[in-house]
DNA sequence: GTCTATACGAGGATAGAC
DNA sequence: GTCTATCCTCGTATAGAC
């Protein structure tokens, strides 16, 4: 009787799961289909087929759909906060502290290259109404702090810090957005390979501090 | 008799709009929304609407979404193609095709704010699939071009065009990208004012030519 | 060409067995 | 905790009157 019992356990090797595994399968494939095709567009049942679970098991978890996506939402940045927490950038002079900040950025999202595109499909679909609770805005915030201090001691040249971080930041993320785009370019570089990620971020970088630079 | 149906007419006045009109309010609401949600998670019922028509006339004129969808994509695109194919830049030393280029560029998608969200709809949610056989790749094209032949000819630093193609399109396209997520900023800018866009295109410019420039 | 009404399928969400 | 089966809303698309 027991036995027989665990003989159907072996054979029935999902009901052996436990719950944390399966809420960050569901997590990981979630992201995913959010990073194509943001809320609306999703489709829950995409995301269950990826994980081998049964569609059910996000309702469970998560409740419903939106319950998956912000905890999605909150995961995707939760590597971006920790990094710009720890940044303290105040002792260093301008130049070094922009230096040091986006090669913290471009670390984070070569690690995650899908956070843009939820950061932008939140951003168009949503009107950023999940993301303006989220940390993100700290972020730019930073960015303009170093640009306003730069221009106030000389070190770069006269501009605008509020458009300028806009613009830095579209330098830094854009690669990943466009993607799609991209890779239907004759060559067919693997955008996402660890050359080409390291790639980018030096270019980004180079092109950053000679573009604020005084002339 | 006559009179009565013309009295008729007049009341309902939706009868009188001819079939270009019509086309035309539909095609403008459709774009708003594929540019807000793209192909998949557009409603059409949504782009109804807009248009004050009813919901059946976008099967009339267009057949389905899609078919609607792809006639929002090419609308988008020709005032881009047009504008890209009467630059004359081969004659032009790099420095002043580059500015020449990012002008045009920029106030396209000035004139058009629309288009890049549309654009990266389009590369996240199918990979460009409809993009591929669109014009816009001319536009990336015709841009490498110029870095390269600044490079070859000392004008500019050494960098790779490719990579450089892409970061620039950022600086110009990521303004109106994200949007919906700068909005939240305290300062409550009005980012598509006619002033925000030409502080855009002026800091946009300025920021890419000094960071290409050799050093 | 425009409207009303409706068929039909897709997909979100739940109930209940195991 | 996981699965199966099912409900029901929403949204695409069509039929047909005017």
């Amino acid at each position: 009787m027991v036995r027989q019992a665990k003989a159907e356990k072996l054979l029935n090797t999902k009901q052996v799961r436990d719950a944390g595994a399966t809420q960050a399968v569901i997590l990981a494939a979630a992201q995913e289909e959010f990073a194509k095709h943001g809320l609306a567009a999703a489709r829950t049942e995409a995301i269950a087929a990826k994980t081998g679970v049964v569609k059910s098991m996000i309702y469970y978890y998560f409740k419903d759909k939106e319950g998956l996506y912000q905890a999605v939402l909150e995961q995707s940045h939760a590597d971006l906060l920790q990094t710009s927490l720890q940044l303290d950038l105040d002792d260093l002079p301008p130049e070094s502290a922009l230096e040091k900040f986006l090669t913290a950025l471009l670390d984070c999202v070569s690690r995650n290259p899908k956070l843009p595109m939820i950061m932008f499909h939140e951003a168009m679909q949503n009107q950023g109404q999940y993301y303006k609770r989220s940390s993100s805005l700290n972020i730019d915030k930073t960015l303009v702090e170093i640009l306003e201090r730069g221009v106030a001691t000389g070190a770069f040249r006269q501009l605008d810090p509020f458009q300028s971080a806009i613009n830095i930041m579209g330098i830094c993320l854009f690669y990943f957005i466009g993607i799609g785009n991209i890779q239907h370019y004759p060559q067919g570089k693997q955008l996402l390979s660890k050359a080409m990620l390291k790639q980018h971020s030096q270019e980004a970088i180079t092109l950053i501090l000679a573009g604020v630079q005084k002339a």
